[in-house]
DNA sequence: AATGAATGAGGCTTCATTCAT
DNA sequence: CATGAATGAAGCCTCATTCAT
């Protein structure tokens, strides 16, 4: 509990969205511009001109608002990782059961990721074309979504919730499952977020071995 | 066993890797140096430079091999697709019990996907960069490798061995599991194919909620 | 005369080059430069530094203002032709005798190929580089011009002005003639496009066999 | 008439192919094609890989036989230049009246311009790709050919048989004429190379206004 | 804030040519 | 002689980015 608070305080530090992502309007079209761009053709496959046409802008007029492309994938990256964090830890409730807690945070994310499948592509498979630095500290917000899942399954596993093999592997795997929801969605007869976050959260149930 | 007399004619109908993957030494090294970038730096990424320097040829060394590098993307993507389908296919053993099959499949697609965990990168990450035409004769392969353990899904489900909410569901689900290893591979603790292979096949068994 | 004014009717379709050739100071410097370069050179000869460099600019320098080194071709072959034809069309005079016209078109035509022959390379002698397109488009171009004389002789042969073994032969020849002109001027003593021009006005006569 | 014999010998002087152009069949074969595919597509348009395949060769083949593809053209170049030497040199018959002659050889050289109109594209419209030493080589032959062509004016104005307002302008006239024919032949509705011979021999007698 | 023109860097590819076979 | 593979050079073009307007 005590280590639930130190990581909410963790997470509130890391939440400075302001020195990353402008919050201009314009500035924010254009993030949605350039992952939809990303997503579809990767971000080695988009041209700044791709971007700007589907503005109706000219390829100079990011550059006011970003200073370069790879700046505009960091704040689209950041901003959605961000919002994971955030999402994730609002959806834990460090004082619940962990079949409810797993039920809440895989939901969650299961939704967001369907909800928001185009900028999902972008969050979860543009990371090789960040520069070093951008990627260590993209790392680190992934390391903190992995955290909030794990704990729920070790603090399961410990109480007797869940029977697990493997708490790291078991962990690996519904990150997999949750993070993988962008690439498909819609698809498989799925066109409802929330049917998919219920399924989701039934399936990461089953994964932990949760009794009852 | 109809059923699967027409799987592995299906399969074998695919089966044409001669025309569409040079089956030369010098084109198959140029494959796996090509594989190693594109797994690293994404397509997009890469240069035929990073490629031929690899190998210490010149730049215009693959050309010979081959007409484009999307060319020799493509061959790359061919020849793993076309690798998984066979050894899914080969794994599943239509006689057996949905159970076994499914540990058999799941199995197998993780431990390759581990193994191969570069390729499995360009495979399953570095479709977008296809051109249309190439990417619709992929597709084609994975459908049949979804559909590989789909039927095995759906058979145990009607025979009782297994308990889905939603065939098409799970399916997407174990399918995200196997292809996601590549991406992590090694890391989280696991450095051996098998282990994970292991894992995932129990995981697989929970997922589809096997009776034992 | 309702046939010339049809004519001119008709060279006045044609005359839409605000839509092939751009009007730009900076693209009319890029069309003279690539003259020079390819009449020197050949359109295979040169290379789209070699003309960016006479202008003190950089090889990327052109394509703002064309699409390709075929399209800068393209407009100079287009500009060149429909100048010819505009030329042509207002030295002509429908109403005086043959004689007199054909001393007008011929004078016209030789004086303008003297005096660019620079251009007159490029328009004359580069054709089977432009793409098959263009090339059908500059056709339409060449055969305007061919006409214009073609009427010409065979009005002047109706009427006695002239007298010609073969209408089409002997204008295939005058244009041969004028054609030719922008390959060897300045060059056989000749320095001044009048005296040349006068010389092949005369000559024309010849060839036509005019009476007087 | 010394000057006429002194002609022959320069000509003969001229006059040593086998060290300029491979006897071999396999280079002449290689010869023709190149010469068509150049005539297409210009000397600069044209690959080795284009002239090889005319043949069904790789494009190594036509190594052991040219040492590069300049070396090829010239070899083309140098052949049919000669050919047209010899050509106009048997053609002219120093003894006879320069009406005859000059019908003889603007005969002889359209007639050949007509028939070998693919080598004569080559011939006539591919000198700057020659090397600058090639370049002057052919230079002496084209001198040549000119030379012929003039002496049978400045012969004919002088015995009052031509009447020419400038011998060097008309002798361009007749050269431009000639040279040009491989342009356009067959056309015009010419296709056989004896009425077009026999249209421009009687236009070369107008052009120096022959009496008679 | 936005643009059109321009650029330096570099990418993919082609090409003439060589060489071992 | 002929070839397939390989290469160095270079070609056309694109791209991210800058800058004057």
């Amino acid at each position: 509990m005590s280590d639930t608070s130190a990581a909410s305080t963790n997470a509130h530090h890391l939440t400075t969205p302001n020195t990353v992502v402008s919050t201009s309007k314009a500035a924010a079209r254009i993030r949605v511009a350039a992952a939809e761009a990303f997503a579809e053709n990767g971000y080695g496959g988009t041209t700044t001109r791709d971007i700007a046409a589907r503005l109706g802008l000219s390829p100079a007029a990011m550059y006011p608002h970003y200073k370069s492309k790879e700046e505009l994938l960091f704040a689209i990256s950041y901003e959605g990782h961000l919002k994971c964090v955030e999402l994730l830890t609002e959806a834990d409730e460090p004082g619940a059961a962990p079949t409810a807690r797993l039920v809440s945070v895989v939901s969650a994310f299961t939704s967001w990721q369907a909800t928001h499948h185009v900028r999902g592509m972008v969050v979860q498979y543009e990371l090789t074309a960040l520069s070093p630095e951008h990627y260590r500290e993209i790392l680190t917000l992934r390391r903190e979504i992995s955290r909030i899942i794990e704990r729920i399954i070790r603090e399961g596993a410990q109480d007797g919730s869940f029977v697990v093999p493997d708490v790291a592997g078991v962990n690996l795997a519904i990150n997999s499952l949750c993070v993988d929801v962008c690439r498909w969605f819609p698809g498989g007869g799925f066109t409802d977020p929330d049917a998919v976050a219920d399924l989701y959260a039934e399936l990461a149930l089953r994964l932990v071995g949760a009794t009852r």
